[in-house]
DNA sequence: ATTTTATTTTTACGCGCGTAAATTTTTAAA
DNA sequence: TTTAAAAATTTACGCGCGTAAAAATAAAAT
């Protein structure tokens, strides 16, 4: 790491004593060549700290090394955490992330699909806004480069669907909420912004009917990706409308939850489950914040390493093996049950 | 945007009908073309979709237009924000954001700076990790690459550094807190990670006894970015000792007072500065969150949005201007007063 | 030691674009 | 219209690397 400045390829091959092609090989592959010459390569670049020039390499090549992740909203730390950790898986395998929020703005989203096509990525994990996401435009750059989506699923595009088992996990509070207090209502947005809502909705619907209890949707005005505004907001009316249909909450995801639980304390009304509470407030997705909501949130952990991890390797997969493959395949895991203090 | 493909920009100079080295000009600058042949170019532009290969542009350029946005922790809403606003703002400028997560690790802050290096960008937005920074890596960085610091300041590195006016900010409250009840104590944690953190510790022990009172410090063990495990943890230790000197509790940030609320709260403490409340809990940074807390929490707020705003455009000036100029510059923003329940 | 096989070297070309210099064409000014 | 200035075209080279083909060398097998 000193002596002079190696400026290109070339000239790192004369003062490393191999030929330029040798050396760009090993750069593709340093188990490509002789194990003697890797170490004579090896040696002299801790001796002269050469990199490739990244543009040169990737002109000529039809795809990089690179790896596109894009979440729809990255100020969403359950966002943040997914793609922390498929930076992670990423790198381990030797690709390199190329992190993309989408500011729950599709324009923006397309954008990025459009500027990670510049870049040739290899491949792209994609979290998709949902709805209001321009499907065509995805499934068109799906068409050209390997896709695994996760989290919100659009039916047909992409090589895999990675996410969670919606089914199983809103059965699974169901059917606790039912066991331990009233049957819950459920709390949702009118129009989500991500498809999974709507599996919750029916999974609630199904779940409440399979215990021979009938359904109450609370479903409430309110766009965009400030769920705990909204959740507040429209939490804080229906209580002082005392229009809700049993004591029981379930909400569509844990940041609805967390502003329904700030609103329901302003009102003074004490959440949990023991005697003197008014309210029982249930969530979905075990977020990052639901274990310092006061109290804190019962909910459902969605498995984001299996996720992250299932995506990724689906993803390596179609990679490696060439994209002409079986079909699509859709992965869904299982939640676990969260049990807190909010019921 | 149908017909054949383009593959190269001959391709696209002989579709056209413009010559090459006039399309290329057109590209780096579309206003350095004659209008009429700006509109023929444009108008072939909607017809053949085409865009010129990046890697092949830069490969020749010393610099590109990327810029990179380096965070030291992307799952803190606080950090995602700013990062959010700062793509926009480099989006605006012209260039590219490159956004890079640290995730709270000193040798993947290096790293990040490393691939970035590779990338020739015209220059890099960075918020250190602070303590666990690598300073030389950082300043020989800062080197080649026009480097603007905000939030974490490292002293004499980079070509500016723009953050909050922690003196100012932090004498607000204490000042607020003070005149509305018992003086505060200041709970923080031993060995911050951030910089910020001892600037707002000299300023409450210095606010205090230009107060005449005596400052109280509250340093508590942790380590790490899980700001809200900590302060859940120690605050509860600290209220089971009832070790509290006041009854009124300023802590380093508003993660920190989260996990503390969240502690109150299971100990059954109600906090606020009614009657009643046993306990007053401020934060600092007004974190997206920290209205939604129970009860909500009364905060200094940080400038984020002209954070963003003077950090991008100090850095365009430098790029702009050629990096050799005058000296390092040092913006702190003043902190807005935010009252809620919480004091 | 000889043959076979695996690597490396030599040589050479191409990728897509930036860009410089000389020339021609277009536009604006006189 | 003529002249001067601005812009576009033609021509040509270089960037740093991938990579193919043929020749040379080294390692492994006989």
């Amino acid at each position: 790491m000193s002596e002079p400045k190696i400026k290109n390829m070339e000239e790192f091959a004369s003062v490393s004593g191999i030929s330029r092609p040798t050396i760009s090989k090993y750069f593709n592959d340093p188990t490509s060549v002789r194990a003697t010459t890797r170490e004579r390569i090896e040696r002299a670049l801790d001796q002269f700290d050469y990199q490739p020039n990244m543009y040169a390499i990737n002109q000529n090549r039809r795809l990089t090394k690179n790896i596109g992740v894009i979440v729809p909203y990255l100020a969403d730390p359950f966002f943040a955490e997914m793609a922390r950790h498929m930076e992670d898986l990423v790198i381990a395998a030797g690709y390199r992330p190329v992190l993309l929020g989408s500011h729950g703005d599709a324009d923006l989203e397309v954008e990025n699909l459009n500027s990670l096509r510049l870049m040739k990525p290899a491949g792209v994990l994609l979290a998709p806004l949902g709805r209001g996401s321009d499907p065509e435009r995805i499934a068109e750059f799906s068409q050209d480069v390997p896709t695994v989506l996760f989290d919100a699923n659009l039916e047909t595009i992409g090589e895999a669907f990675v996410g969670s088992n919606n089914q199983q996990s809103i059965n699974l509070i169901v059917d606790y909420l039912c066991r331990t207090g009233e049957p819950p209502s459920f709390f949702e947005m009118r129009l989500p912004s991500n498809p999974n809502a709507f599996k919750r909705r029916q999974a609630y619907v199904a779940a409440m009917e399979a215990l021979g209890h009938e359904p109450q949707l609370i479903q409430v005005d309110g766009d965009g990706w400030e769920f705990e505004a909204i959740g507040f907001r429209e939490g804080s009316r229906v209580l002082e409308e005392r229009s809700l249909p049993t004591d029981t909450v379930l909400c569509s995801n844990d940041r609805l939850a967390i502003g329904f639980l700030s609103a329901a304390y302003q009102k003074g009304m004490r959440v949990g489950l023991g005697d003197g509470c008014a309210l029982r407030v249930a969530g979905h997705d075990d977020h990052p914040f639901s274990r310092y909501t006061c109290p804190t949130l019962t909910t459902v952990s969605q498995d984001y390493e299996s996720i992250a991890t299932k995506s990724a390797e689906s993803l390596f997969e179609v990679i490696e093996s060439g994209s002409a493959e079986k079909m699509r395949e859709e992965t869904l895991f299982d939640g676990k049950l969260v049990m807190r203090g909010s019921a």
